[in-house]
DNA sequence: TCACAAAATGAAAATGATTATCATTTCCAA
DNA sequence: TTGGAAATGATAATCATTTTCATTTTGTGA
């Protein structure tokens, strides 16, 4: 089913399980720390592995705060972007169809090629 | 003129005018460098000192590398977005009309306030 | 010009996230 | 069962950034 089934192993499992649990985005430190919390004695090493090759199996969306700490979240195989809550951390995953028409406009524009993009939009939520 | 004209000295100044010189984005450490290289023993510590007092005020745009390592950027006044080559580190800035426009919409649609964006595109230029 | 306080500077140490090492443990197929 | 590959985690190493703090520069009023 998943892109790389075979490879993943049980800390995969781990961090994929408290990723659903929590459901915003989180810092390998951070996710650490809850692991611990809950009695596993998983060591941080291990947590920054499980969470690169998820990255690279595109399960977890790998993205910065404001002072460049990597935060990572599960995320839907689709593309797409996000609504961040400054406050609480609340994320929603939002379509991005002007974004996407608006890239490769500009790209083209421009005269690039083989484009990509980043769009995130935070604020506060309706609950803070 | 400038915002804080009154607040500008002089390691202000020589961090305007090597961004002025290298043109693209450039971390920290590197335009520290750049100086040193030129002959200037201005100190590292002074380079993050100005940088981020002209990221404060708005004189310089400062984003982040993918590992997460922030790199700066003389720009206009304006609020705009960037094209960014991944090859050679061009970058163009470009209006986001259609994302302004599309980052209220889905805050409305969400109940988010106070809301704020970032969007980047990158690419390939033509020249590479 | 002189004195002196405020601002600026930079060397060195501290911090904090991330990565590299490496010895040990767990898995698994032959 | 067994030997090697994969996984694990403690520890040390990196590296960007921030703090500290002592020194230097600057500006201003006497
Ligand atoms: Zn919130
Ligand atoms: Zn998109
Ligand atoms: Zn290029
Ligand atoms: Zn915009």
């Amino acid at each position: 089913m998943g892109i790389s089934t075979q490879t993943m192993n049980k800390s995969d499992i781990k961090l994929i399980a408290v990723l659903e649990r929590t459901g915003g985005f989180a810092s390998a430190q951070e996710l650490h720390q809850i692991l611990r919390r809950e009695g596993d004695g998983i060591g941080l090493t291990t947590v920054y592995r499980a969470l690169q090759s998820l990255v690279d199996d595109k399960i977890v969306d790998l993205l910065r705060r404001e002072d460049g700490e990597a935060i990572y979240r599960l995320c839907g195989d689709t593309h797409h972007h996000h609504l961040v809550c400054k406050s609480c951390g609340d994320t929603v995953e939002i379509e991005g169809g002007a974004i996407e028409k608006w890239a490769k406009t500009m790209a083209e524009e421009f005269g690039f090629r083989d484009v990509g993009h980043t769009a995130e939009i935070f604020g506060i939520c309706s609950k803070c």
